[in-house]
DNA sequence: CAGTGGTCTAGACCACACT
DNA sequence: GTGTGGTCTAGACCACTGC
């Protein structure tokens, strides 16, 4: 029934009060970790309905309350999803809402209704062995095997972004560019079911180019043509790094949007 | 001692409970409303001690803990600080940890040390009537008055940004060049003593484009040289507009850093 | 030491969704 | 109606700060 071992912190008494572990963390933020693994290891996968509030903390032998916040700390960072009388969902790329929660550049006139989905070509996908700034980015050896998918992505049949993804090999295994091809989903909607992987949080630099000779044909642009280049780093739970993106903008018509808090 | 009304959703009861008003809100959402026309009207000035959940639980007339949850709220939007054993301060610009919250180009290395504080030079500082994309953007007729900024950021020796900065007139009346070269201070912590303002939040939109004749003067480039133009704006409390401005950065040696989440 | 925020509990009731 | 998350309370104790 419930496999876990009692959490470090708890120490008998009412409100956990006595002495603590020398490496003292809050009850909530060890549930935390608790869920976080149960995610990880795939016990509750995207889209799936986790156990109640009430559930969780007689597993965890902890108050509903502390269960709370640990599951509200988690549903800020995206990783949950709380949905009023029905449960706590395992959020998931394939979501409309969440859909476009990574790909930051919008119409500057959003009355053109060209918010609407992208046109997707895969230029190639190709297995090789990782190059070293590749298995640096990626925690990787330079022995180890990784993807490399090109792709173009056009607004209304307009080239606008061009971006070049590579993957771990290991993680990845059958990845094609026909399966890349045929499957309408997000990208990411497609890591997901298919191999297993959830992408969590990402961290993009960004700085102004003029294109290689390349670009400018995939993009369709001339050589004095300045554009955005996106540089993603994507983590999956843990911080695991999982993907790491080229991106190159077209922003003639487009700009890439930033909220500051 | 309670100035304030009883709150709309207090119907006397343990949980509040029993008939609500129509537009239903939370307790804490009320809560936090409050304390924010308390900033706002200037009641707690940036860095002021505010006063302690219990004093505020007995003001408002709630429990400490639904204070706590309003506070929390406020402390995760960057407008308040809290300090265990302390208290919780109203935020400010000033403190050098939430300095760099707005300015997100990083340097490449990290190692040259060069996060150090930009060289500031003041182009010019001129009041104006409100140019028609200006007023649209600040919430002003044509017929107000604006200052308008001009200055240059450098980053060990090397001009890097330039930015354009209008202002309202009747806010930030009394604006100067001189007062500008003269403190020290960030930008934004002097708008707080001199005309307090807080700047709480901002949304910025992010191109590539090849500079103007003026630019290249400014920043020591030539006409070909693809930089980042970055146009922000800016709101106080309650999401007023209070602050346009466009900047352009050189990202040779370094780079927008953004985090997605 | 007293005062502050930080954690945890237990129990009540409300709002929402499904059946 | 039952079960879910969402709000609110009251009270306990811990951790940190400064007198």
């Amino acid at each position: 029934m419930s496999p876990t071992p009692p959490l470090e912190n708890a120490a008998g008494q009412t409100a956990h009060a006595g002495l603590v572990s020398p490496s003292f963390s809050p009850l909530y933020q060890q549930i935390k970790e608790l869920v976080l693994q149960s995610l990880q290891a795939g016990e509750w996968k995207p889209g799936d309905l986790i156990p109640s509030e009430f559930e969780l903390a007689a597993r965890f032998k902890v108050s509903q309350g502390t269960v709370r916040k640990a599951v509200d700390e988690l549903a800020k960072e995206h990783l949950l999803v709380r949905r009023q009388g029905k449960g706590t969902f395992v959020s998931t790329h394939s979501e409309q809402q969440v859909q476009f929660r990574f790909l930051k550049l919008k119409p500057d006139n959003p009355a053109a209704a060209s918010q609407g989905p992208a046109q997707r070509h895969i230029i190639d996908c190709h297995r090789l062995r990782a190059p070293s700034d590749v298995a640096r980015a990626l925690s990787l050896r330079t022995s180890d095997m990784v993807y490399r998918v090109r792709r173009v992505l056009s607004f209304e049949g307009v080239p606008t972004i061009f971006e070049d993804i590579w993957l771990p090999g290991a993680t990845f295994k059958g990845l094609t560019a026909e399966r890349l091809s045929k499957d309408t989903r997000p990208m990411y909607a497609m890591f997901e079911s298919d191999f297993g992987i959830r992408m969590v949080r990402a961290q993009e630099r960004l700085r102004a180019i003029l294109p290689s000779e390349d670009v400018c044909d995939f993009l369709k642009v001339s050589t004095n043509t300045p554009l955005l280049r996106v540089e993603r780093m994507s983590f999956t739970y843990h911080d695991s790094p999982m993907e790491w993106r080229i991106g190159v903008y077209l922003t003639e018509n487009r700009h890439y949007l930033n909220e500051l808090n």
